[in-house]
This record gives structure tokens, sequence and C-alpha cells, in this order.
DNA sequence: AACTGCTATTCGCTTACACGCATAATATGC
DNA sequence: GCATATTATGCGTGTAAGCGAATAGCAGTT
């Protein structure tokens, strides 16, 4: 099987080693891969929002909030405003959107295998 | 392995609202967000891959490979099927690469603030 | 300038998880 | 059925990174 049917750009010349980009890849989805920040990302992609809500959004701590929005304008998937002496915080970029998107349609194709991985990926749970 | 009964999508519920689908999505996102999982499942994308063939191009153990094959094919990004006396692994969905080369898309535009980014996610650096 | 929200950083602590190594389990071919 | 190639699992170890609590740093307000 051929995988998709045009979206393929596996592998240009970048995908050698050396400076593969797949570490930085890699480290982009693991700022997705905390339920905290993904539940703020996508809490912020529905609308713009202050450091206030996004802290009674998820029911976090201040300087966790601060650390995981900033991680969160550090890897471009939103930017921050500032509005008086808050700052505000709203999608990066459209993409984003439509990453998110796609992997919770696939996520939601295989959460039962999800939900019982234990062998790597365990998350949270113990 | 559960190579026979991988293709079972019981997923209704998790398209709702309100079900914190958020943290099925964030393991999702955990199992791409090692540099290992992620240069394999890249390389499965490419094209069928054995073990050894797996294991020969991330340069790891075979146990750790068995691991790792085993995760990705739990969440749905590749699907293995049985090839004699060993394991061929190929794209489960045609999906799996679009995402990637989404995030390899917003990767590359963040890369500078990413390789920067000592906040969260470090990966595997110091 | 001083005050005051608001945000960022530091410090332990704890847990998840990737790894190597050794070993077990299983299917396949004889 | 037996032997073997192939894959899976267990265990110990080390590091990454999440969290809470305390505190430091800034920008805007007065």
């Amino acid at each position: 099987m051929n995988v998709s049917t045009s979206a393929v750009s596996l592998a240009p010349a970048a995908l050698e080693e050396g400076c593969s980009h797949t570490d930085t890849v890699a480290r982009f989805f693991r700022a997705l891969g905390d339920p905290t920040r993904l539940g703020l990302l996508e809490f912020i992609l529905a609308g713009e929002r202050t450091v206030a809500e996004c802290i009674e959004h998820a029911g976090i701590s201040q300087p966790r909030a601060s650390v995981h929005l900033s991680c969160l304008v550090d890897c471009g998937y939103v930017v921050a405003r500032r509005d008086g002496k808050k700052f505000r915080y709203s999608a990066g970029d459209p993409r984003v959107a439509d990453l998110l998107v796609l992997a919770r349609a696939l996520a939601a194709d295989n959460s039962a295998a999800l939900d019982c991985c234990t062998r790597i990926p365990t998350s949270r749970q113990d």
C-alpha cells in the first residue's frame, strides 16, 4: 500500500542523517503530548484567551500555565499579544487547527487501542 | 502484538465534545514525540519494512524495535502483516502521512524556536 | 517613584518512559 | 513433534519533564 496519494514528501534529502529535523519534529509533537498543553491549545484555538482564563480552564497554577503557554508560543502553536496588563493568546497558524482535526480523527479511530496501549506512551496513568 | 484485531474502530463516544478525549489525543501525539519512533514511522511510511530493516535503520536493539513497532501498531500508525516468519510493517492510514507533512511544515517554520525551546519539551538534549 | 496586578523563573520531588540486557513465547519450516 | 528464526516481555537504570510552592521580574496604573 502506497500510503497517501499526494502528501508524500517523505524523503527529499533533509531526512538524511546529520541535521535531520526528525528530532525537531519529535519535539514539536512532544509539545502536544501533554494533556494539559493540548487542552490549553485547543482552548486557545477556540478563541483568544487570557492567562487567567487558561488557568481556570485547565485547573493549573499560574506558574504552570506560564510555562505551558510559553512552550506553545515557542513551538509556534499560539501567539501572545499584550493587552494592557494582560496577555492574550490566540492561534498562531491556521494549520495548527488542521493538524488537530486530523489527529483527533485518527485518534478517535484508534481510541480503544490507544487507551489499552500500555507499552510506551502511557502518558498519565498508573 | 495484535495484528489480527487491529482494525476495530469502536470510538463513537470519543467524538463527543464533552468527552475528555484530549487525553487520548495527547497519548496519540506522545507516540510521535520520541525521535526513535518518529524516525521508525517515517521509515515505514516510505515503504513496507521488515523488523530487521527497522532495526538497522534506527540503530536500535530488537527488543526496542519490537516495543516501538507494537506501539505504532496500537496507535494505528502502521499495520503489521505476517510474511512467513517475518512481520512486515506498512502505513496503516493515509492520513498519517498527511499529519506528518503538516507537522513537518509547521515545525520547519518554527525550527529555530523549537530548537531553543528549553522550557518544557526538551526531548533529548540538555 | 511607589504600588500593584500579572507573568516568568527557580527548586525539590516524583513519575513516566527510553534504553540495554537477558530471557521467554510463538509461529514456521523441517 | 522438534528445532530454529523471529518477535515479545521483564527488569534494572538513568534521564526527561510534569507538578506544587516560593519567589523574582515587569509593565502599567496611580
